[in-house]
DNA sequence: GAGGCAATACTCGGATATGGGATGTCCGAGTACTTTGGG
DNA sequence: CCCAAAGTACTCGGACATCCCATATCCGAGTATTGCCTC
């Protein structure tokens, strides 16, 4: 899994943070964890194209929340930054080969397939049931100051 | 996710196939699915080192199950070949940058590691909870033929 | 004919290349602010 | 003093390099079989 998931779930968490009036460049997000600027933008635009955040141009430009944080679950942004397709992806090898004669009938899905999806299922409804306010929550709980810090920062620049 | 753990699974119930008393070489099975013989050959290598098969060099050599398939579970297939690395792991990059001070506190594991964990638990308890056994079942419910297809084969080279 | 021995063929196991995607970087198009000149 | 217009600085967005790991391959060490030679 990619590191981009990371950095656009604790960047959607700082954008909330940053409140809704302000709009939040890739460089100061990008900044505020010490990251590579340019590739965070990259990151930033699939949440763009995703509908979870929108971008600005120009001076005073930058990212915000499309929607409270409580619409947004895990899901979605490991979706906007990965891509939709399944992390197994069945090769159906089972068709190829000695084994896999035309004679029998490849209506059903195979097996393993199934398991492996059942399983990646379960992956996806747990991720779906998170909202990122959920861990906002949580965050501030564990460091009640870091909204406060992250603005303060922000406005000093 | 590599294409490993699906050949994987699948030589697993192959080997189930052949039965207990004939050993299978890695060239047999990646050609009765068509793959690359060595590589198929490695992702054997890491099945014997986690216990799963059981190897032996020499003619009427190869792999074999090293206990039935009720007691290998797809999260022991998996983490064989992928790795007992977790998908997602946390750079801890809230501690990177102006907004990790060394004042807070890194007691509690981060916030986002915690949630994608989570999402990854459920991931791993479904892959435990279904046996290779189950699959092979399922498998043979949509083609009962496929186990005497792959004796006869076996046996006729 | 029986037994031992050497030759052989086959296997795993690890060391060695290669390619594609994740990672990282750079520049152009566009926008809002600022400044400056004129009325 | 007010307004307009040009200049400027800042932003996103996508095109362009680079690096690492999954993929793929090859060769050596070891073993059971097989055939042969000797007794």
């Amino acid at each position: 899994m990619g590191e981009g998931v990371e950095w656009a779930l604790h960047s959607c968490v700082n954008l909330a943070w940053a409140g809704p009036d302000r709009a939040v460049s890739a460089a100061r997000l990008a900044a505020w964890h010490d990251l590579p600027t340019a590739y965070l933008n990259k990151q930033l635009q699939a949440l763009a194209r995703a509908g979870i955040v929108t971008s600005a141009p120009g001076p005073r430009g930058g990212f915000r929340l499309a929607r409270p944080l409580a619409d947004i679950s895990l899901m979605d942004v490991v979706a906007a930054v990965e891509g939709p397709e399944e992390a197994f992806r069945c090769a159906e090898i089972r068709q190829q080969g000695p084994g896999g004669g035309p004679a029998a009938s490849y209506a059903a899905e195979c097996a393993v397939a199934q398991a492996m999806g059942r399983a990646e299922l379960a992956w996806r409804r747990e991720l779906a049931a998170q909202s990122l306010d959920d861990v906002r929550q949580q965050a501030e709980r564990q460091a009640p100051d870091a909204p406060r810090q992250l603005r303060d920062w922000l406005a000093s620049r």
